[in-house]
RNA sequence: GCGGGUGUAGCUCAGUAGGUUAGAGCGCCAGCUUGUGGUGCUGGAUGUCGCCGGUUCGAAUCCGGUCACUCGCCCCA
């Protein structure tokens, strides 16, 4: 075993793996599309204010998860040193972007993006410290049905990806700014009269985050929360209009979801609805595909007020439940013996890739060593160039599925390998 | 960041009353087959036993540290 390895939480992806997880982007990308989502694609970092400001500088992802450094390249031209970082999620740098280029012009936008995150946690299966996201936002739509777009999409994909079955819908509603606040102070007043009852993390979150003591797994925790007051209680009547019209929408078109009242989210800046898509197939990292409204966040980021709902889907942990991927395609493994031949199956091996073809030229090794790398490669033919065949214009053509082979004329080759399994 | 488990060949894993040259299967290489793969037969090589240090006449085995992976917590996709 080497001692050169991965940073920890990183690693390489190829093979199966990165077969998986092109299956989730591909499939994303095309359901997304569908539903008239454009690419947005942002930079991997971004200033460092960016998420410090959406996210408080109190929350976990920034005061210990972000990979944040000072750039300071005075020979590239940079007169000040830069705060930057890497990013731990999607939705602040899309929302800067939207402010950036002045997007509030063309509401609303429906953005797609995925490729790499960088948190700093702990690794465990399925959570890496760089990690791949799909992405999708939907911006400047302050009604109920866009929450039903969005999660109707996310539905489609997941069933695409052949997850129906492994993955349960939990849906929730914060309420509005207002019924949000009100709920909080609830909360905190209900906890606080069991504050010597809590365990030490939920005494904490009394805190920093009293939402999340809800679905806190510590068992005497869950005894209180049993008779915690209920969101639903808190809720004016709007917000509870707002969430009927997404749970109405999402059974019109069979979608199937469970009401779950401690499905919470953390920042501020989230209202209405939350949702996760959750497997018990991935031990604790359950959560596959995960998102929410935030109307609140463009303006707290210096924008104009915009609503926005989105969600994010982890591409590890869906391309570990769903294990779809397209093989390539079987290659024509081209074989020149010798100098002349050499020279002659470059211009044989444009020819079939011209036809559609997928070739590869090995050169080197006697032609056993070849056959045997041709079948490694599940090549579907082996397409042979002698001395012999080159004093004749042909080659000698394999089928390597039913070992039969024939010569065929440098002219016949490109169609005898593309025409479909069929025989030169 | 906190607590538990694991680390032996490319892969999956055996290997404890500490004892000489550390094993299996798969894969890999070679030959049977000098211009022909897959299945078969024969043979071969696998390796700082994660790393560093300690105990001991002697450590893959016991102890400590460290790194990585893994399970749970925190948090989250």
């Amino acid at each position: 075993m080497s001692k050169l390895q991965p940073a920890r939480g990183t690693r390489d992806i190829y093979g199966d793996d990165a077969r998986h997880m092109r299956a989730v982007t591909d499939a994303f990308q095309r359901v997304a599309a569908s539903y008239g989502f454009e690419e947005l694609a942002t930079p991997i970092f971004e200033f460092t204010e960016v998420y410090k400001r959406p996210l408080g500088e109190t929350s976990d992802i920034v005061s210990k998860e972000m990979y944040s450094f000072e750039s300071s390249a005075r020979e590239a031209g940079d007169k000040e040193p830069e705060e930057l970082t890497l990013r731990p999620e999607f939705t602040a740098g899309v929302c800067r972007s939207f402010i950036s280029n002045g997007m509030q012009q063309n509401l609303p936008c429906r953005f797609m993006s995925w490729g790499p995150a960088f948190r700093r946690e702990r690794p465990q299966k399925g959570r890496y410290r760089q990690f791949h996201q799909i992405n999708a936002e939907l911006l400047g739509q302050a009604n109920p049905e866009a929450d039903v777009d969005i999660i109707a999409m996310a539905w489609r994909l997941l069933n695409e990806l052949g997850l129906g079955d492994k993955v349960v819908l939990h849906l929730n509603s914060l309420g509005d700014q207002e019924s949000r606040a009100q709920y909080r102070d609830d909360l905190v007043t209900y906890f606080s009269e069991h504050k010597d009852e809590l365990s030490e993390d939920s005494i904490r979150r009394l805190e920093s985050n009293p939402l999340r003591i809800l679905d806190s797994k510590d068992e005497g925790d869950r005894a209180i929360v049993a008779n915690a007051p209920l969101m639903s209680a808190s809720m004016n009547d709007e917000s509870k209009a707002f969430f009927e019209t997404v749970q109405a929408g999402l059974s019109a078109i069979g979608v199937p979801f469970k009401h779950d009242e401690r499905l919470v989210r953390g920042m501020d800046y989230y209202c209405h609805t939350a949702f996760e898509f959750i497997t018990t197939e991935l031990g604790a990292q359950g959560t596959v595909l995960a998102g929410g409204r935030y109307d609140g966040l463009i303006e707290q980021l210096g924008g104009p007020a915009t609503p926005g709902i989105g969600w994010a889907g982890g591409i590890e942990r869906l391309a570990m439940l769903s294990m779809q991927g397209t093989q390539p395609d079987r290659p024509v493994m081209l074989m020149p013996m010798g100098e002349a031949a050499t020279i002659k199956a470059f211009e044989l091996a444009e020819d079939m890739r011209s036809a559609g073809a997928t070739v590869i030229s090995d050169r080197t090794g006697n032609l056993k060593k070849r056959m045997n790398r041709a079948n490694k490669a599940d090549a579907r033919y082996a397409v042979i160039l002698g001395e012999n065949e080159l004093e004749n214009s042909v080659v000698t053509v394999k089928n390597l599925d039913e070992g039969s082979q024939t010569e065929v004329p440098f002219s016949a080759l490109a169609a005898a390998v593309t025409s479909g399994g069929g025989e030169a």
